[in-house]
DNA sequence: GCTTGACCTTGACGTAACGTAAGACCTCAC
DNA sequence: GTGAGGTCTTACGTTACGTCAAGGTCAAGC
């Protein structure tokens, strides 16, 4: 018979709390035996038991579900262990990001005294972007999101004031779009046709000419109705159907005349 | 004057769900104005204040202290992040050593229908040692702990049983210093010498002769007094300063000899 | 036999961030 | 004014224990 042990030393020996050994015990998770005045008796066999247990809590299963694998030795481990990987691995992607937004944050901040307020603002901006740029990854080939990716890495506090501006301008561009639009504008006239020369060129400062960052692009708008709503509300001003007709006729006007 | 929202709506443009807006209200971390009726009224400048409160959140940081953030703007922002990011990193570490342990045992099983107490053990072992692993790096140059780094990867399934099986000689091999011990052997004997160079061996077995893990091996076992408990308890049969003291007598003896 | 101190027992409330009813009230279009 | 749909507060449920609190058990010492 292996040697026996009351729940203080027990607790220590295994390392766990003597109020969690008694929450299992509740859980009917781990159930020693009890003396005559109901002390709880832990043997090998219980401590064998509470090992696995620990493991299993330390892949992060719920106790219910420890419980469930343990008792009944059902084939299902192997599906809870598949299942709770892919969990773990969505984790771990959200606390990267995390991390890298507050690494981003700390450095912005450096010594100077930057207020709250755009600390957190920045924060936001780093978050919503790694989180875009997750789902806007499938449109691109990976040579394509590569050239993406080294020019992220490289890109200056000054080029971000720019890559900002390049909204404004596309907002801008966008309203006088509508404009011309309610002025019932030929697509086919001068200022119209303007008004496409600007969108191209706002493109090309995204693309620089880049053959598969175009297509990428291309592919990321043509999917834009089946984004997700969070990232349509984000991308409202530029959601409108009509202008993206609209815009569509000038090209289509702007490559039969010339 | 901006736009305003009650709480359904603003719910939706905000991505939170109704009910966490009232958790939000009653904790006073966001309190909105109110209808004469009571109803909530939400402004730009609550979605302003919501938005900072979900990127916080995002971070992990708890309401409570999200409040305390936003509310008194005091300095303590940078120091937050600081503690915050260093949660983080742990936690990922861990989570790291979870989703390993996990594809190492999903590994071990493939196809095979492997007992579940099987696959939990291995579970175990992978999780034991990976952390013992974070824990002795410390003692190895960075040149060593990536010799050791290759050789683990390199490490076949037949290797891993050897290695096993050299646990098992160390215990055979702690056992029988036990006994000369108790028999009174002089470490000077041939007998004496004999479990040294047995002990030797062993060691080498580990180094392969390679310098830089030899001296971090010995770095390792010098500071073993100062390994955390349930490490030393792991260890215990090697943990007998008794035996240390003997074997360091059969090498002084050795030595002088030749 | 009695006390004492160390250890054990079972409640039972607290925690974090909401989910989920339940029962009552408000608004507005028809 | 009435019904549908939105909103209010209250309150219990969730997870894995922490933290008392009130009260048994047991071996030792007097």
């Amino acid at each position: 018979m292996g040697a026996t042990y009351r729940v203080q030393q027990f607790s220590e020996l295994a390392g766990v709390t003597v109020r969690a050994l008694h929450h299992y015990d509740r859980l009917a998770l781990l159930k020693p035996r009890r003396t005559d005045a109901g002390y709880r008796v832990y043997s090998t066999s219980d401590l064998d038991r509470l090992e696995r247990i620990v493991a299993l809590k330390f892949l992060g299963l719920p106790l219910k579900q420890i419980k469930a694998v343990l008792d009944r030795d059902t084939r299902t481990l192997p599906a809870v262990l598949r299942s709770q990987r892919r969990a773990l691995e969505e984790k771990r992607r959200r606390l990267d990001i995390a991390i890298q937004a507050i690494r981003d944050a700390e450095r912005t901040v450096q010594a100077s005294g930057t207020p709250d307020a755009f600390v957190i603002r920045r924060i936001i901006e780093v978050i919503e972007m790694q989180e875009n740029t997750e789902y806007f990854k499938q449109f691109y080939s990976d040579e394509a999101w590569a050239e993406l990716e080294k020019r992220r890495a490289e890109m200056t506090p000054e080029m971000r004031r720019l890559a900002e501006d390049g909204t404004r301008r596309w907002m801008e561009l966008f309203h006088d779009v509508q404009a011309a639009m309610a002025a019932n504008e030929n697509p086919a006239s001068e200022k119209a046709r303007e008004l496409g020369r600007r969108w191209q060129s706002l493109v090309h400062e995204f693309t620089q000419g880049h053959q598969g960052v175009s297509d990428g692009l291309r592919k990321v708008w043509a999917n834009k109705e089946q984004w997700p709503t969070q990232m349509q509300k984000q991308a409202a001003p530029f959601m409108d159907p009509q202008i993206w007709e609209y815009i569509g006729k000038v090209f289509g006007a702007s490559s039969q005349k010339g």
